[in-house]
DNA sequence: GAATAAAATGTATAATTTTGCAAAATTATA
DNA sequence: TATAATTTTGCAAAATTATACATTTTATTC
């Protein structure tokens, strides 16, 4: 009787619909997926317990759709791939400076007057990866190049600017 | 006797895969499309003859995925529109400047000093396809008007630039 | 806490899309 | 040309996906 109220509310703790959306993104993002049932089969596994038709209604709310890739194989995949990598973004904080994404743009926030000398050395350091920056006073916009992702970004910037 | 061979001409031009794969582009983009059938008959409007079947070969070929709109309805869309006419950036050189996108966004480097002259000169000169542009010291953002390709923006950059 | 409204889900089924296979059309080659 | 190789297509059926409707769950209001 016990293990039924646990059983119970670990369902419940699984079932937030939320949860599950996320759940399905990244499945999606990590798995090659053909159809809904092989998505429904990895779901189960997961813990997540829903038929096909709920399942087709999520896909539809996350605008996930089953594009043919180069190999001519239909496969599930999130709205404009550009970006789909990326986590949603949160300030990282580099010394007395921060760094936040917004779209495929990054913005960094300095003490008042340094942005000028910080964009210059990530100007000289970084130009693989950042097509250009543009300085205020406190603040650097960068526009990374194509075909990098957050997390490199993030990496390249960090390394340049603990180094001054 | 006459009239028959006419007839198979016609057919014959009209035929052509490639025509009728830009013709279902075409479709696509200016018509709200719901399904296969509906875009069929569309087709057939427009003196294409195939069935279903072919369709569906077709839409696979050209990417094109049946995706949820913001009112909860199923609409065929070409791959990322907002960017799908533009090929991967590559550096540009244009006189001392070189030009690369990224995203939506353009950037131009200059010779240190110089962006702030080249930028004012875009602003005059390209407006209608220029939203804005932001100087630095070596750098211009240029931010494009919505409805303007990569090769739009390049041919009037390059134009604009050289006559400096 | 009961009553009511709103949201989420399952079932069954309809609607839609994809595909194997054979035939037709097109293109390349001897 | 004739023939072989390749590509395209239609047909029919299988596979997949979307949805109407009923039910359950969750949130809201009194």
């Amino acid at each position: 009787m016990q293990n039924y109220r646990i059983f119970i509310h670990i369902i419940y703790i699984m079932k937030n619909k939320t949860e599950r959306l996320h759940a399905i993104k990244e499945l999606i993002t990590q798995q090659s997926i053909g159809n809904q049932d092989e998505l429904l089969l990895l779901l189960k596994e997961k813990g997540y317990h829903l038929t096909q038709a709920t399942l087709s209604r999520d896909l539809k709310q996350l605008k996930i759709t089953k594009m043919p890739n180069d190999m001519g194989e239909y496969r599930y995949t999130l709205p404009h791939s550009m970006y789909s990598n990326n986590k949603p973004s949160e300030t990282k904080i580099i010394g007395h400076n921060s760094l936040e994404f917004s779209g495929q743009l990054a913005v960094i926030k300095t003490r008042s007057g340094y942005a000028g000398g910080i964009a210059a050395e990530i100007d000289e350091h970084a130009s693989d990866a950042i097509l250009g920056t543009i300085a205020g006073d406190d603040t650097i916009l960068i526009i990374p190049r194509e075909g990098f992702n957050r997390e490199e970004i993030t990496a390249i910037l960090s390394t340049v600017i603990e180094n001054l």
